[in-house]
Formats: C-alpha cells, sequence, structure tokens
DNA sequence: GACTATTACTGAACGATGTTCAATATTTTT
DNA sequence: AAAAATATTGAACATCGTTCAGTAATAGTC
C-alpha cells in the first residue's frame, strides 16, 4: 500500500514532490505508521526503487524474444531501456537521482537487481565476443550500458537537447552498431 | 562571497548538506541576506553550477592543447571530462543532480554554456566527418558525449561497480575509439 | 464473557528546512 | 545635521523527517 502510494506520487511529482505526510494522507493513515513499516523515507524510496529495477529488468527481457542476433538483441534491450525511462521518467530517474547518506550503505539485494540486468546484456554479447576474457566480456557490457544510460539521462532530464523522443532511438542504435563494428573489427585484426 | 560558500559547502558535503542557514553563517550574514542577492536556493545552485560548467569547459579546452590528430583530442577531452568528474563528484553531480522547480525552466544562459562544451566536441569531430552533414555530425558528438556523461554518472555516484579510478579511464577509451572506428568503418563503406 | 497480552495506530512534539518582510542599522547624498 | 538611499536583520510561517508515550483494536486464554 504504501509504495504504491508513494509510487504514484513520484510518477505525478518526482521526488521532490514526495513526502512522509502525502504518502500518509493517500493511504488514510498517520506519519507515524509509516516509520513502522520502512525504517525511514531513504528506506521507502530503496523500495519504490527495487519496483521499477524489477519492472525495468521485465521490459528488457521481454524486448529480446523476437530478435535472433545477438547485435540486434542488444539493440533492442537499449531501446527497451530508453523506453521505459522515457514512459516512465520520474520512476526511473528516481533511482539514481536518490543518494542514501552520508554512512549508510547500498543494501546488497539492491545491487543485486542491478547486477541481474547487466547478466542480462552480457548474456547477449557472450556470443559476440567468443574468444575474450570474462573481464574483456565486463567492459564491453558495462561500456555499452553506460552509453545507453547517459543518453536516456540526459534526454530526461532535459539537461541536453536531443529532440524528439525518437532521436533518443537514433543515438542509441548509433552508439551500440558502431562501438560493437569498431569492436568485432578490433578482434579480427588482432588475430 | 555566496557563490564561494555555497561551493565549499558542496564540495564537503553534496546537494543535500547545503542549506541557507549554513551558507549565512559562513559569510557572517544572516539568511534573510541570501535573498537579496539570489532568487531562491534554485538560483543560487544554478550560479554555482554555472561555474562549474566554466570550470570543466577549461579543463577541456586545457586537454586538447598538445594533441595532434583528431581521434586522440576527442579521447583527451573525454578524458578530462572524467577527471574532472572524479576529482569533484559533489560539484559535477549536482549540475546534473539538481532540478528546477515544475514552472520554471533553464534559463539561456545555462544552455548556453552547455552548448559551447559541445562546439568543443564538434570541433574536434568535423575533420573525422568531413563529407557528412551538419547534423550527422551534431548526431555523433552528442552521441560521444552522452556515452562518456554516462559512464562518469555512474561512476561517480557509485551505482554501479566499475572499480578504480583507472577503469574508467578505460572504459572512456573503449568507447570513443571503437565508437569512431565503427562510424569511420561504415563511412568507408557508403562510399 | 471477562481479563490479559499483543499488535496496530495515533498525534503531538522536536529540530531543521526555504522563504518573506516589517523593522532597524548603516552609508551616502544634500 | 537632516534626509534619502541602501544594507541587513531576525522573527515569523508553513512544511519537512523523525520519534515515541499513549491510545485503540485485535487475539489469545481462562
Amino acid at each position: 500500500m504504501v509504495l504504491i502510494a508513494a509510487q504514484s506520487i513520484v510518477e505525478a511529482e518526482g521526488l521532490a514532490g514526495l513526502s512522509a505526510r502525502k504518502i500518509a494522507k493517500r493511504i488514510g493513515y498517520t506519519v507515524g505508521t509509516l516509520y513502522l513499516v520502512f525504517r525511514n523515507l531513504d528506506d521507502l524510496v530503496l523500495h519504490v526503487n527495487a519496483r521499477t529495477l524489477d519492472a525495468l529488468f521485465d521490459k528488457m527481457q521481454q524486448s529480446i524474444q523476437k530478435c535472433r542476433q545477438p547485435r540486434t538483441c542488444v539493440v533492442a534491450m537499449g531501446r527497451a531501456y530508453v523506453q521505459f525511462a522515457t514512459e516512465n521518467p520520474n520512476l526511473w530517474n528516481m533511482v539514481f537521482e536518490h543518494q542514501l547518506a552520508e554512512g549508510e550503505q547500498l543494501p546488497h539485494w539492491f545491487a543485486e537487481k542491478v547486477n541481474k540486468m547487466f547478466q542480462l546484456v552480457e548474456t547477449q554479447l557472450t556470443p559476440l565476443l567468443e574468444n575474450q576474457s570474462e573481464k574483456k566480456i565486463d567492459l564491453v557490457s558495462k561500456t555499452i550500458w553506460c552509453g545507453v544510460h547517459g543518453i536516456c539521462s540526459l534526454a530526461v532530464t532535459g539537461k541536453l537537447d536531443i529532440g524528439n523522443a525518437e532521436s533518443i532511438n537514433v543515438l542509441t542504435d548509433s552508439l551500440i552498431n558502431n562501438y560493437l563494428a569498431g569492436l568485432t573489427m578490433a578482434m579480427k585484426g588482432e588475430q
């Protein structure tokens, strides 16, 4: 209940519009009750973010059902990521906007969710980088995903004038396709 | 005075640690005075961010003094961007973390500063993409810069376990070099 | 059904936040 | 010295996250 209420507030008003009293009012309870369910607001936000990551993971998994080649699968996942971010800007943004207080650190189950998503990318990339070390595969998937994330990030927050929704896809396609092209070319050169 | 005080607070404690009263105390004034200088805290943060962008621009401009080839210049700028972000994580982070209230929108002089930085990248890329349209050059420079930004963003905020400082440079180099390699290959194929 | 133990929830309180503005102090001009 | 202009204050307001003694509701036991 709390999470659903918090989620809909964030969807409408972003992290800045979220407050304990607003959540409580929406579910018909008082503020104190929230602190019987969650340690504090940080903890609550973390759990909303967990749901967002789960939803994002599902979208990305769905996106690779119909593709055959590894390269097109990675592009499909990139587009799924972009689509999710642009369709749920406030929820997606909060995952990265939110920072824990000085002493605190991310719980392990949160890092695991992020890792699970990376596995998805790595799995697709592995056949493309068959005779490469695991370290190299890790490097490549992180590079690609950081890149896609950067495009989303600047587009969604409006810090960079990227243009309409389609031009975000153009950037993403360009990034993934050319990067992978350059990479496979470099691999052939090594052999 | 206000900006310098605010800057040093953000450097030490991040945007979350910044408050009007804390700035006032540091410069020996009371809160009210701040509102005679800036419209509100958003406005103040915007001006701190402007200084950060100026400093970043300088670093990037310095970084291309010693390079000859366009490709190595772009890599040098990427590394300069990464270095600045990792050396000034809180200041750099605030530029992207901070969001204006619902109705407000970024002043034009802020967008211009961002644009000026992009010009730097585009200028370096132009000789590499000689017979390409301006639109294409724009696409390429945005793709590269979004990518580099994504790497920095996830590394600095700690959302993704990237490892030591040097491995960020490895990611950046990999991104730029392979992307540009794939791109120039595709261009040759077209001719 | 009456009594107890357990759980669920309240709402007032605390300190800190951004923001405003009448009142006061300081400086400059006449 | 008086007047005008500028600079600064500090108390007030609404809102925020967070806590916790106290009350209400439920479940369990005899």
